[in-house]
DNA sequence: CTGTTTAGATACCTATCGTAATCTAAAGTG
DNA sequence: CACTTTAGATTACGATAGGTATCTAAACAG
């Protein structure tokens, strides 16, 4: 109940913003109070102030966080697949899947925080985080920078939309066309 | 200061459902207040819940009149090119032009929604509000059900991605390489 | 083993939110 | 013109937010 070890106190830390990362993603950084976060964890606020000078810095972290799962969700694509573009045409089958719609507390960060990035009082710091993964999500899905970005554009709008319709059966139908139009012209 | 003529409440009324159809747009429905949002047309709350019920019932009325605004647009797009292949050339133009990155309030509703609309707690009359106002823009911008989606999930994903990296060159990357997959392969 | 440090719990503070109740003066009605 | 109604102002309420202060007990240093 009260003091814990300083390994303890880390892995304590690390639970935090794997939980906000995650949290964040679902709700938005306003949908989740710290209250509830460190209660998610099994802890109270008394706690997170002594790990965090604020909810800002909580969610610089958790931004960080964010885009080093996607990292890693995309190497986790090219050394399961092999060569890089059949790893591209597996992302995209998984980034228009029902699961990633459904589940965007562990899915594309660009995705889940785009709604809170679009609107202004965020943190510069944020910012660049978010940025910078954009660019390299992009670099990843096309060598050429003119196409990758694009391509970011269609995947992160298409689970916006199948997500805002959730429920519909246009939610299906903006994963299934969508899919088609990036696979079907030019697929391998 | 008290009781105004009932032709000024109908006008006071609809200037709210303006305000917050446009404030909402920019800075998501959890992004304004009631207090603040009358207060942008010179009210109080008091007069507020006099005219509706509760606040979710301003945000289900705000985001009908986002998506009527959306269908003027259009339709005047059609009727200022005359054809409707130019139209859509021209809402293109539009849509990923700095101005309408900059201007969310008076922007595309699909986009200035779409934050809000991908989180759960959202009322079901909004959401089909929503939902209804996809269809229809995936309908104006190809005859092709299956290829309009895409489409707007292009342009939506590029402007959220543009207004959440305002301020950085990549925001200006993403409109000029989008419009350009967009206009490039198949322009008239 | 003793004394100090500190992660976390608990309680509290201040601000802000949506909403309801009360008030008031002008609009509407006869 | 007197009477009733009501849009909006004002004030207040309960809930919740981020953040702080105090307390406690266990980890740590010696």
């Amino acid at each position: 109940m009260s003091r814990v070890s300083q390994a303890q106190a880390l892995e304590n830390r690390r639970r935090a913003v794997a939980a906000a990362s995650q949290l964040f993603r679902e709700r938005g950084v306003n949908g989740i109070s710290v209250a509830d976060l460190m209660k998610s964890i099994g802890l109270t606020t008394g706690g997170f102030y002594k790990q965090f000078p604020s909810k800002e810095a909580l969610i610089a972290e958790a931004a960080q966080a964010a885009f080093r799962d996607l990292d890693l969700l995309l190497e986790s694509f090219d050394t399961a697949q092999g060569d890089h573009d059949t790893a591209r045409g597996a992302l995209i089958d998984f980034y228009l899947s029902a699961e990633h719609r459904d589940q965007p507390g562990t899915g594309c960060p660009t995705a889940g925080f785009a709604g809170d990035m679009a609107r202004e009082p965020t943190a510069e710091e944020v910012r660049e985080t978010y940025a910078a993964g954009v660019e390299k999500f992009a670099a990843w899905l096309s060598t050429d920078a003119d196409d990758g970005l694009p391509m970011v554009a269609t995947l992160v709008g298409a689970i916006l939309l199948a997500r805002a319709t959730a429920g519909t059966e246009l939610s299906e139908k903006v994963l299934e066309s969508t899919h088609e139009a990036l696979t079907g012209p030019d697929g391998p």
